[in-house]
DNA sequence: TCCTTTTCTGCAACTAGTTGCATAACCGTG
DNA sequence: CACGGTTATGCAACTAGTTGCAGAAAAGGA
């Protein structure tokens, strides 16, 4: 239940169209949270259906034609609400951890190339992060936002970095055997 | 794609029916992939159909009676060919990341609370991982197999520190508001 | 023996997320 | 102005995962 929370969020930043928000994700929020355009525009209209946000009144806008909405106040207390919500972490569910169990079944064959590739891939991800941060976090008085905003990309160079140590710890393990 | 891979590892293992695979899952292989009784089933039934697991030969099974399953092995060479396969690593999903980012539109009234129970969880859980450690990898000479395993637990490890790391890190940062 | 509980398999109906495609409007250029 | 690319919305059909429940068989008493 967390894409219409998302959505919120990012329509509370600024009222958008359907196609906007999926750009938008695809720059920011889906740093942690992914969403194609066809999940957007499903919950946009479930959204509008439950009074949480409402179109912006246009000339009656047809198939095609750009769409914006902003939230309504039911909309906010509902993203106010769950934010203090209690709501379990995810437990881990990775691809990856699970092809290395296979490996100690069936042999590690290949898995080397694999696993470089990867560790890669986390670097050039936790660079991207490291200049984000650099762009948009270093002032000297941050607002609360902004810091609420930079410990969450702090998040993901955290868990980036976790990858890269244990990725190159396992990969110096692969090669002895 | 994982479940069947997953599945196929846990009956190279040793062969099981259905429900005791769940009971496995709970254990082992569920640390970083869960799936119900429900999913195993209907996976079962269509490893099976693939010709990738068979049914264990007993007297006509019906409904309520337990059915045993072993791996082909179509599906021994289906899952030696995975291991090696490329495929990107996740993007991060995370709910908790979602609200940080809305508590900087709405305010992050209550969050402390919820972080602090997070931290606690992931506490909890690396412990469990550790003692797992010490009781199925102390030994002097571990074997390949042994030490693959090992690496995947490492891996949970290394996360469930960097949660901990970064919760107390923000918990302190939100404190501070 | 009969009854209850537990084990085990499975159907049905749901939510969430993905992929491919259709269709309309908008915009620039020859 | 027409036609070709881009912008924008959306339907349909799929896979993956979840939840609730039904029903058969086995096991364990009283």
């Amino acid at each position: 239940m967390s894409l219409p929370h998302a959505i919120l969020t990012a329509l509370l930043e600024k009222p958008s169209s359907g196609l906007e928000l999926a750009r938008r994700f695809d720059k920011s929020i889906g740093h942690f949270w992914q969403a194609t355009h066809q999940q957007i525009y499903r919950e946009l209209g479930k959204l509008e259906q439950s009074g949480l946000i409402r179109a912006l009144p246009a000339e009656q806008p047809t198939r095609g034609q750009r769409k914006e909405y902003e939230v309504l106040a039911a909309g906010r207390a509902e993203l106010t609400d769950w934010v203090s919500r209690s709501e379990d972490p995810r437990p881990i569910r990775d691809p990856l951890l699970l092809r290395l169990r296979a490996a100690a079944v069936v042999g590690p064959a290949g898995l080397v190339a694999e696993l470089q590739r990867h560790l890669e891939l986390h670097q050039r991800q936790l660079a991207d992060y490291a200049s984000i941060e650099e762009r948009d976090f270093s002032h000297d008085q941050p607002a609360v936002e902004d810091r609420l905003r930079h410990v969450v990309l702090r998040a993901g160079m955290e868990l980036e970095s976790s990858w890269i140590n244990w990725l190159t710890q396992t990969l110096a393990e692969l090669r002895k055997l």
